[in-house]
DNA sequence: AATGAATGAGGATTCATTCAT
DNA sequence: GATGAATGAATCCTCATTCAT
């Protein structure tokens, strides 16, 4: 049992290797610019055991969504809070931290909603992703007292948007925390 | 001397005709996701005659961004105007407009923006773009009398490219008229 | 009449300005690693005029050939005496003078001979000039008093190519004008 | 151990087929007018797996010449002996037996030496070997007492590139053993 | 006569995927 | 489980040749 357990993490862990693999390499090369060879190397693998963990380049892809969709998740719960105030700011500080270190996601999932039609699943999670940011923003606006709730959550989610953006345009000498600020002042009480 | 102007014309037609097609495939499917052929189908001529008018994929792209930068050239000109309210309200209705008629032109633009490491000249263009819009808008704001015009700059140029963003995820259903004005309401007296 | 005589003349110019330039870049780039855009190129006109005046690409290849036969046939007219000392002497000597004026020329057929099978043209020109030149020589050495003369004769000929290979290799450094000297003070009187 | 010796063998076989189909096709039918299906055809496998033993056309060629180049450090070290004599007649023997045997060896250097310009490795390949075995040849030639060495070696050894050329163009009829007799009762004792 | 636009086959090369070991 | 050899379709691009002007 014992054995059996460890070499089923073994199995998670190298899984993930190339999850992680991938997702780093579609974000930079994108999805058609990246090669199932270079993602097996990036995971220190071979070519053929990629296809023993995911049954093709597009699975992979989707397993990737599948990923940031669970991950999200327990994202969102662990910084649920009764204070619509605290909830936010800590939505948008999320949104900032993730860019700082995990800039890769957000780039492969900002890049990904403007390839909605390559793939169902991606218009499904974009929409999805959409949605859900949109209708969450707008209860805690609403709750928060702003009067145009709706059209302002419209606003906030396409501002964090275009910051990845201009992020990724502009690199080290974007002024993450000094945006940050600057929209928890207008937004958070 | 007739003829040989028709001529010219056909030749810059047909060019156009390829140049578009190219664009059009780009922005729905990506750069490395399209092929030649398709963009020779699409333009309705034969893989071969794409390298009579190009010289090669990479330069397709390349003239493509060269035809936005002419183009924006051109655009910017004729929205300018000496009253910053006024100027700022068409360049924002402008933007929605574009997205409204060609927005095959932002989605490319944009999803470019996050491919920035694939060509020099795709991160000259980005970096260029960002610069002029983010100095033009701190510009205006400042003149209209915005306290915090440089962090009000960034903000709304952010906010623009992610309305592009939604509008390719959400589609028809995206209220661009009505984001349009409210963005209006709060930046243009 | 005079008008189209002159028209004849002019088009007869043409037509060996393309064969030359096919003739110089099939000599240093080998028929296959050349293009017809490449010689019509450099012969200064535009692509589809060589097909006026030539068939094809093979057929252009057939005509340099032809205007080798019939170049050759004048010259060993030209240099033919009934001496036969003098006989040699001038062979060998238009030999190394060819070299050193014309390489190209020699430089190609040479190439050619190594590519009997591509074209039967080719190899007909290869077997003929191989045993007009044996024939010859031999006669010659015969008549000179050589006793092995036949054998003799393919030693010479087979000199002559082999220098030509080694100026191919060598270039400039190579010295001509001493092996041609040694050359002939080993076969004529 | 045993099984992926076995393996092993059996790569460097395949390596070694793709290498002697390629070096065949080149020889008869020209580098450039060879395509990489046909060496995969001839060699009995796919277009693709050539790739996997060559980086490319180029390299398939560079890796003929370094094949050559190895494989002709062997045979001189093999034919060497004290006595000049028997060297030299040892080293003109080889080369008919090539001739005889390995047609296709010396029809490709030779002809690659008439395209001296195409890769550098090409040039350095063939000013290397006729340097080499210039003055091998006159080395020998001196300590035979040949009065005048270093012409004489010059015009063995065109005289040996010229028969190669010879044999090509006549093939089966071309009096190899005679012509290898009379060079040796002229140059060896 | 002369051009060069246009075509489609073919060339070198890459790549997702399979499979024997 | 793990490898990487092997395949063949597809990619970018070139080129001989044709044809409308």
């Amino acid at each position: 049992m014992e054995t059996a357990t460890r070499e089923k993490d073994f199995k998670i862990q190298k899984r993930k290797r190339i999850l992680f693999s991938a997702l780093e390499l579609f974000a930079t090369q994108g999805y058609d610019g990246t090669s199932v060879s270079q993602i097996a190397k990036a995971a220190g693998i071979s070519k053929g055991l990629t296809y023993v963990y995911f049954e093709s380049k597009e699975d992979l892809l989707l397993q990737i969504i599948n990923y940031f969709k669970a991950e999200e998740e327990i994202r969102l719960a662990s910084l649920y809070d009764d204070d619509p105030n605290i909830f936010l700011k800590r939505l948008i500080h999320d949104f900032f931290n993730r860019l700082r270190e995990r800039p890769e996601h957000i780039k492969l999932v900002t890049s990904l909603m403007l390839q909605v039609s390559k793939y169902k699943f991606i218009q499904e999670m974009a929409i999805d992703k959409y949605l859900t940011y949109f209708q969450l923003m707008q209860e805690l606006l609403d709750k928060i007292g702003f009067p145009d709730s709706r059209r302002e959550a419209k606003l906030l989610t396409a501002m964090l948007d275009g910051v990845a953006i201009q992020f990724t345009v502009v690199g080290e000498d974007y002024p993450l925390t000094e945006t940050e600020k600057y929209i928890l002042t207008k937004y958070v009480n």
